[in-house]
DNA sequence: CACTCAGTGATACTGAATATCACTCCATGG
DNA sequence: CCATGGAGTGATATTCAGTATCACTGAGTG
């Protein structure tokens, strides 16, 4: 298990590459949440960016989420969240108290997902894995 | 790994002994989900019991969930369902075609969850795990 | 049997997301 | 070097899930 935060490549180009545009609203949402290392939520992105219509924000995260740059996951309450993808596939931690999202890989998990899979009835096409954590940052507060 | 289908007990007295009341639509609501296999939706329930308010539903479902009669899940598009808990602790598959949902155990995903907690900064303190997939009544009309 | 408070239904509202639609940019092809 | 057509946009309206409010009702206690 590791917790890798490479930083991706040009953004954009991703998104040129399977032909859509480079214009100034993606880009600008694109620089914003490039930022955002605990997740954001699409609200957040669009009150950073008065220029640019709410219909935008979700239209460039939804390209985003398709090309598998950005992930949408759910906290607890089922609030939504969104948070780059800095690794290709991986899992997540959401801190119960602060919201903060963190991402870890777990080959294990792959090979267990394998292994259900053969008792499971019906084909696997895809999971989901969220952690609920106290993340430590939350945790110090309390020791003292 | 198994897929147990045992029935709940009497479900309006898990609610009495935590101190709720036993009220005709609480009972009526409870009566619906208790048929519902495949898991259902808030307003699915509404539009079962016209005479049963939507805020009413709500705060049933709140109740159910919060004694973990029922579980909530999401959708791989997001959308929410809520389905009843047959077994103590569980994970669910949801098919990505029907939406039918079921639920299984692991033991090995505990064993997984622990190992997992101890590579991880802060302290786990719960986890979800939904398995996408294309269920077998949904496979077979593709084989004809 | 009266009182009171948990529970209820109607209604209004919030937050996330999609639909619609006229407008604009932009990239290419004449 | 325009002009045209489609990708992309912003404003606005709408949907969908869920919560807040609030006056009312009815169940169980004293």
């Amino acid at each position: 298990m590791t917790t890798i935060l490479t930083p991706r490549p040009d953004i954009m180009a991703i998104l040129e590459d399977r032909g859509y545009r480079a214009t100034a609203p993606r880009r600008a949402i694109i620089q914003i949440l490039e930022r955002k290392q605990e997740g954001f939520t699409a609200e957040e992105i669009g009150s950073e960016l008065p220029g640019v219509g709410r219909a935008t924000v979700f239209r460039t995260l939804k390209l985003l989420l398709e090309a598998g740059v950005i992930c949408r996951l759910n906290l607890l309450d089922g609030a939504p969240k969104y948070s780059l993808s800095r690794v290709e596939h991986h899992h997540h931690t959401v801190c119960v108290r602060c919201g903060n999202v963190g991402e870890f890989r777990a080959a294990t998990v792959e090979r267990l997902m394998r292994a259900i899979g053969s008792d499971i009835p019906g084909d696997i096409v895809g999971h989901s894995i969220e952690l609920y954590v106290i993340c430590e940052r939350c945790l110090e507060p309390e020791a003292a």
